[in-house]
DNA sequence: ACTCTCTTTCAAAGCGCTTTGGATAGTGGG
DNA sequence: CCCACTATCCAAAGCGCTTTGAAAGAGAGT
């Protein structure tokens, strides 16, 4: 059932019914609502590629998806993000459209989207440090929003981001009230901005407590449950081992955990612990009383209000950019205590 | 740049420019030549809705994600299965679009995609028991693909599962084989078919060992970390606790433990653990040995697979309906061990 | 009665591509 | 030298929608 074909039946033109089911004001109400229930009764829909032709819109996002050539991980706040940003795209009538590329072409895959037009608008996500694709999708006109920032790029662009920085010099801080000295630092991968800024954030409180710096202490990798529990494990070993561990990620913080029951130490007596916690739905920093001592924002949230500032971009390009800085929660759950040898002192 | 403007300049009709770059034969090798260089140097890429809007096709595959208006789970083995069916849409030149939709209007969310032409065909997640997408799909001629398949449908459809009753059997005997008697199931919300299959595989090895079923053993619910641990908490409070659990996911099998680490038990010396193993790629199952003894199935190959069979679903919409049934490996870990009465007696 | 405005409807052009049905030029056989 | 044939290219129609510019009809004012 196309246009035409409901156009006939109700004995009107192409234009009146495209007008009537488009809410436009030049049509009567009784036309309207007889366009209308006629459309409802065939199970007529627009063809959305027809309409994108016609308007110029395609009413489209675009993400790209690191096929991961290199990495072999799947971001696993992916899915959460996404669901928030679809919840608000259906809002506003968007879809989301996912193409996937190998690192080495995931700038070629954001020009083809868009030059394509197959989307209006698209997400940058995971935000290395100085990352190339910002100018790239500048340059090209394409209205995004990137989720994080980059450190090293001038250009002036939207972006939604946590305060990585200060909720670890916050997490950081905590620890040594707490009378930690000797605190380990299991962050993300080192190119990754965030990791970046966690770990400025990590130094900063160490410096204000004028706490010496242990490299052995900063560890950076891909944040699996894997490398959390290798990390720690090795770290264990040392001959003047951590009292409190910070972890980038509750997956990671699983590995820690894990490395931790091996060798019968108590999270919270023995060492402390604090993760980032994204709040994902389907691990869930335990129900009432948190089970890690987190610094907590929720990622969902960030894919909403994503969503909500990439849709003004395209609705009105002109405006100055516009950014969100969104500042964790530092929640206090079981994994954290006092540092074990000043409470034995 | 459109192919209006690249013929202008190639002094060439479009039919010829658009031939050449489709690698149509009727058009020189010289000029077909010609038209690349020149296509490439203008960056000219074919205008998708145009494209789709001339061919019907939109080279698209559509994919629903329930918003979940009910469940605040968003499915964590999402992220790597669609990670896996990109890589192969990309093979053969399809991009993926989501759509949004809650619980009420999944159905309402396929029509729409695939009426307003926005996609060729759809993959359908998580299927239930009796799932009633199945016929609506079937019946408005959609190509589809479930992942999974739903007891109670009788129509044929291609589908792609894991032998989730061959892999729990197998699983429970090994458990009994171990001289367990009381196991424990922790499985997935019971209206999903593929945890009503793996109860029965789990019933069945009980049968056939002639042991009791006891209903205060079987727990179902999303399978998230904290259900994981609530329900070992629960149970290890029953007069007569499991020697061993299986549970329907690693998320929740990290919950298992953190329940079994708080009574100070240990896995595989004081209950056995075995798990369902999505092998996701940023929660491994160990490195080496792996953490559980698990049902092993890789859910992003099932991905890829899926789109696999859906892309040959579209090309040949009239093949007889295709299945696949993958089984799943049971790897052995260090969760699980004789049971602690057969060995201390 | 006539012009003017406002409302309601319509025909046709256009979005950027593919594809059908020629047209033109070059080739070789008779 | 003509004809059939092939190789190469083209003009125009069509995909399903929106939107421009115009027309028809209905009141209203003079």
């Amino acid at each position: 059932m196309n246009l035409k074909q409901l156009s006939e039946i109700l004995r009107l033109s192409q234009t009146t019914v495209s007008r009537a089911l488009n809410g436009y004001p030049e049509v009567s109400e009784d036309t309207r609502a007889r366009v209308q229930a006629a459309a409802y009764k065939h199970g007529y829909r627009p063809n959305s590629r027809a309409k994108g032709l016609a308007t110029g819109r395609s009413m489209v996002i675009g993400h790209v998806i690191p096929s991961s050539s290199q990495h072999e991980m799947v971001n696993p706040i992916f899915g959460d993000f996404v669901a928030g940003a679809a919840n608000k795209y259906a809002k506003h009538g968007y879809d989301i459209m996912f193409t996937n590329a190998d690192d080495t072409s995931i700038e070629k895959a954001y020009r083809s989207l868009f030059q394509r037009g197959a989307v209006d608008g698209v997400v940058l996500q995971s935000p290395k440090v100085n990352e190339p694709r910002i100018e790239v999708l500048t340059r090209m006109g394409v209205p995004f929003i990137v989720h994080g920032r980059s450190t090293g790029v001038n250009a002036s662009y939207d972006w939604i981001d946590v305060n990585n920085k200060s909720s670890f010099l916050r997490a950081t801080r905590f620890l040594i009230d707490l009378g930690h000295h000797r605190i380990a630092l299991i962050n993300g991968l080192e190119d990754m901005d965030f990791a970046q800024r966690r770990r400025e954030g990590y130094l900063e409180a160490l410096k204000n407590a004028e706490l010496a710096v242990d490299p052995d202490l900063m560890r950076s990798a891909e944040m699996t449950e894997v490398y959390g529990h290798r990390e720690t494990h090795g770290m264990l070993q040392l001959d003047d081992p951590p009292t409190a561990i910070l972890t980038s990620s509750m997956i990671s913080a699983i590995g820690v955990r894990r490395a931790m029951d091996e060798a019968g130490l108590k999270m919270g007596r023995d060492i402390s612990v604090i993760a980032h916690d994204d709040d994902l739905s389907y691990l869930k920093n335990g129900q009432d009383v948190p089970i890690f001592t987190a610094t907590r924002s929720s990622v969902r949230l960030a894919g909403e209000m994503a969503a909500e500032m990439l849709i003004e971009r395209i609705t009105s390009p002109d405006d100055p950019a516009k950014t969100r800085l969104l500042e964790a929660e530092l929640v206090v759950g079981e994994s954290t205590g006092p540092a074990p040898n000043r409470s034995r002192s």
